[in-house]
DNA sequence: TTTTGATATGAAGGTATGTTCATATATTTG
DNA sequence: CAAATATATGAACATACCTTCATATCAAAA
C-alpha cells in the first residue's frame, strides 16, 4: 500500500491543474495548441467573450506559467510555455463524461 | 486559425479536470493508480487526515465518474473507474511547476 | 439486540474563483 | 500631440468550493 508522489509533487500537480481546469481556460490551450501565437483580439474573437474577461484569465495562466506573452506593435500575443499541457487535454479528449 | 474541440468537449474536459484539481484528490487517485482498490480507513490513515473530509472527497470523485465503490462487509472500498486519469497525472510529475 | 467499527450525510462558515464594469496604460496613426 | 486601437487592472459582487462538526446509517460481533 505505497504511493507514488511526495506532498509537494502533488501540490504542484493540483496546481496545475487547477489552473487549466476551467473551460474558457481550455479553449484557449486548444487554440494555442493548434496556432504557435495569437493576439488577445484573435483570442477574444474566436472565444466570442469578453476582452476584459479574455485578459483576464490569460494573465492567469501566464502568471502561473503556462503561458507567455510578447508585444508585437499593438498586439500582445501569447504562446503557449508548459508545452505538456495539451497532452492532458487530448487524453481527455475522447473520454465518456457525463457533466453536470 | 481554428480550434480543435467544440464547445461541449471543452465543458467535459474541464469538468473532469476541475474535479481531480485537488491536493487530496490527486493523491487519492495517485493511490488508487497503485493499489487495486483501498478502504476509506486504508486511504483517510494514508492521508492522514479526518474520516469525513475523505469520505466527502471520495463521494465526489464517485459521483462524477472518476472513482467506483463496492461494499464488502464492514468495509467499502474505492477504485478507479476512469482510468485514463492516472495518465494526466504522469505527464505533470516530472514538470517544472512554481506554486503560490 | 446492544455495542462497536466503518462510512456517509448535511448544515454552516470561511475562503477562493469567475465575471462584470469602469477605467488605466501603451502603441500607433493622423 | 490628439485620437484610435489593443490590452490590462482593480474593485465589487455572486457563486462555488473546502472543511469542520455533529449526527446518521449500516454491517459485524459480542
Amino acid at each position: 500500500m505505497e504511493a507514488q508522489l511526495d506532498h509537494e509533487r502533488v501540490e504542484k500537480i493540483a496546481f496545475v491543474l487547477k489552473t487549466i481546469a476551467h473551460p474558457m481556460r481550455v479553449a484557449i490551450i486548444d487554440l494555442l495548441s493548434v496556432n504557435e501565437k495569437m493576439s488577445v483580439n484573435d483570442i477574444t474573437a474566436y472565444l466570442g467573450l469578453e476582452q476584459s474577461l479574455t485578459s483576464h484569465h490569460l494573465s492567469n495562466l501566464k502568471m502561473k506559467g503556462i503561458l507567455g506573452s510578447k508585444r508585437e506593435g499593438k498586439n500582445i500575443f501569447y504562446f503557449l510555455r508548459m508545452k505538456e499541457v495539451p497532452d492532458i487535454i487530448k487524453i481527455l479528449e475522447n473520454v465518456n463524461v457525463i457533466v453536470f
